[in-house]
DNA sequence: CACTGGGTGTGTATGAATTACACAATGATA
DNA sequence: TATCATTGTGTAATTCATACACACCCAGTG
């Protein structure tokens, strides 16, 4: 028997001891890349299918920080920009879930009804170098519009962590967290745009946040673009954690 | 032995054949009365004291349904207006439950960690009849600024509960699941007033409510008062559905 | 090297929505 | 019948959101 095998059957039996039963985590990890917002995703070993990262919650672990620990071990980053949004815990969320061969027909604590907490996560595109895991065989960023057919109904769960992300536009000036230190107003805007699928007027956009008082106009231009040259921003951290105490409005 | 303490201790041993370990479901009630906004409590009959109502989750039910059964066995009502909130997971939120004497030093499934999904829910003050369960000694309700010490992390869980009302404020005419058929437009305002622990002004509050268009305004007065009889109001049931399904949004 | 195309930088005018505010009317109470 | 607290209603002021136009610039083109 390989490592991995004996490793997997070992889980299987006794997992439950480490972890909680019939209760997972799943995070929809955002990113944002050429003009595209992103969403890393997982495909497993044995089946073949993609699925959302997710994990299981320790016995002595708290919800929040088993989210932590699947986002640390699946981009490598801590200090993630996470919140919790949604309980999925309909009893036949997992119908269809296919046995490990490896288990035969015995029973697996995995295999019985599992009730999932829904994480969603900003992160900066650059700084993630995507990790499967040892069930994985693969870890890639998928663009918003081209997810495909996931497990269970992790489809549903990514179309709600969009809605939560899109509430959060208007508490929560979410470049911050998705886009690199400097950045054009454009980029900026295509980001909204991209959240919202909706296009944004350029002059109020670029209104609406300057007004904020957050951000640092910088003297340095972003060039190499085929046309002229935009200004680029930053966020100015100590207005934005002053504005962020005292709560945002913004209408989107 | 008593045919309660047999239950009882049925339920402690094998409880977890029925019922999912770990995951439990609170609902956070919440009534509209003597311009008060209240909330339903219950006192456990073995520790005296006061608890959120709530339960556990069967094997084969879905989180909603479980709270939906909450939800009738305390008030009697059914079609409840009902949303999940958030979910409690801190691995220290059951930090000095207390064993039931029943069970002497055993275990029992129930004494193990608990993750528990909150709800709030709307409903008519007058046509609650508050019930006990058979855990429970009393089941009253409380005003919201007087809610007294309750078990586990509960008073967090209310306070949490009130913020999502808030929120819900902004797309939701809460008035039609709190309220009578018929009232006033200063009592409607009171709520909102109560609601958000602000002081409303009443000549713009009755212009939002109008503009959106879902009140009828009815030839009678309410009389009784020492002042100025106010017109009676109610909600135009066909208005109102055609509003929410094409959302709301008031700004609150 | 002038020209062009497409994207950027900025300001203003319009209309909608929100806020602030005042006075007359009413019904029980004394 | 006078009083008091509360209701009914309308308008002005302000803020906010939306719509829109022209000058500028950079790279690529012929």
């Amino acid at each position: 028997m390989e490592p991995d095998s004996k490793k997997l059957r070992e889980f299987l039996l006794n997992g439950d001891r480490t972890f909680l039963p019939h209760i997972s985590v799943d995070c929809v990890i955002f990113g944002f890349h050429d003009n595209q917002l992103k969403v890393l995703l997982l495909k497993w070993k044995d089946w073949g299918t993609w699925c959302l990262p997710g994990g299981f919650v320790m016995r002595e672990e708290s919800l929040d920080d088993s989210a932590k620990r699947t986002l640390m071990e699946r981009t490598g980053l801590e200090n993630i920009f996470l919140r919790q949004f949604q309980v999925f815990g309909e009893p036949d969320r997992e119908r269809g879930k296919r046995p490990f061969k490896i288990m035969g027909s015995s029973k697996s604590w995995i295999m019985e009804r599992f009730i999932t907490v829904g994480y969603w996560a900003l992160v900066e595109f650059s700084k993630v170098t995507p990790r499967a895991d040892w069930l994985s065989e693969d870890c890639q960023w998928w663009d918003i519009h081209r997810i495909p057919k996931l497990i269970y109904d992790h489809n549903n769960i990514v179309t709600k962590a969009l809605e939560a992300l899109r509430l959060s536009l208007n508490d929560h000036p979410v470049g911050y967290n998705l886009l690199g230190e400097k950045f054009t107003m454009p980029e900026f805007q295509r980001l909204y745009e991209t959240i919202l699928d909706a296009p944004l007027d350029r002059r109020n956009f670029q209104k609406k946040m300057i007004a904020l008082d957050i951000l640092e106009k910088l003297p340095e231009r972003k060039t190499g673009g085929a046309h002229k040259a935009p200004f680029l921003y930053r966020f100015d951290k100590r207005k934005y954690e002053r504005a962020m105490k005292q709560g945002l409005k913004l209408g989107f």
